[in-house]
DNA sequence: CAAATTAAATTACATCTGTAATCAACCATA
DNA sequence: TATGGTTGATTACAGATGTAATTTAATTTG
């Protein structure tokens, strides 16, 4: 039940592998490393600790390995972004919102995707 | 202009500060050190650890120290919910707020609140 | 004033994280 | 078949973090 605790830097490759589905260690070094600034080990490493916390599923295709979420991103989102409003805002969204909009976080189109999220709510209840 | 950074448990001694405006250090081990299970070394240790990095300011008060928040709670909640909205939600709040919703996160006057907020907000353009 | 108490500073240490070099196993080729 | 390249595994190392013991300096008390 414990939920995987994943590092900044795993959660980009986590990132990745949740937007592709699943790649082999060098799909992720040639996605990652460039954009990261990290070397080939670096990714390498990272991979690794995530099959290590149980966060990757691998297979072996031939001589190289392929590298599957088994950690699922909704659950990792939800237990992410619930941490943060819990610790920071006492567990209230309102309150973040406001903080947004306050400091001019909060765009026209965000907004209007707001409240059009909010009335479908509504309508739901 | 780099933002201090402020770890899980250090977060937790300026969150008191932060309430109480200033206090000695007696006065967090008092309000802490039970509730996280720290002993007060460990207290002491944030302290320090706040007071380098520049979150705090102290100023003595006979033979004790006075800890007051130099970081600025407002400052620290942007940095970090505009951090966790940017990497696990591309910086948009609405889908944010719509994942909590689908997973049952989002109480009733969760949702009121929003939507008085919401309202107010286009009133306000 | 010497001893005990208190409070802050220093030091400690294991784990996690970022970052990477090196090692080992497996293939393909000269 | 020995050699070198590819790929994953192991080892490394510094800085951050959680957690705390020890030391030192100041204070109160017998």
């Amino acid at each position: 039940m414990k939920s995987i605790r994943i590092s900044e830097a795993e959660s980009r490759v986590m990132r990745y592998l949740w937007d592709c589905g699943s790649a082999t260690a060098s799909e992720v070094v040639d996605a990652l490393a460039e954009a990261n600034d990290w070397t080939e080990a670096t990714v390498k490493t990272l991979l690794n600790r995530l099959k290590n916390k149980g966060a990757l599923a691998v297979r072996a295709d031939g001589r190289r390995y392929v590298y599957t979420p088994k950690l699922v991103r909704e659950d990792w989102l939800l237990d992410e972004s619930t941490d943060l409003v819990d610790r920071l805002f006492d567990g209230r969204l309102a309150p973040l919102v406001s903080h947004f909009s306050s400091h001019g976080r909060l765009s026209d189109s965000d907004l209007a995707e707001l409240r059009a999220l909010i009335e479908r709510l509504d309508d739901g209840r």
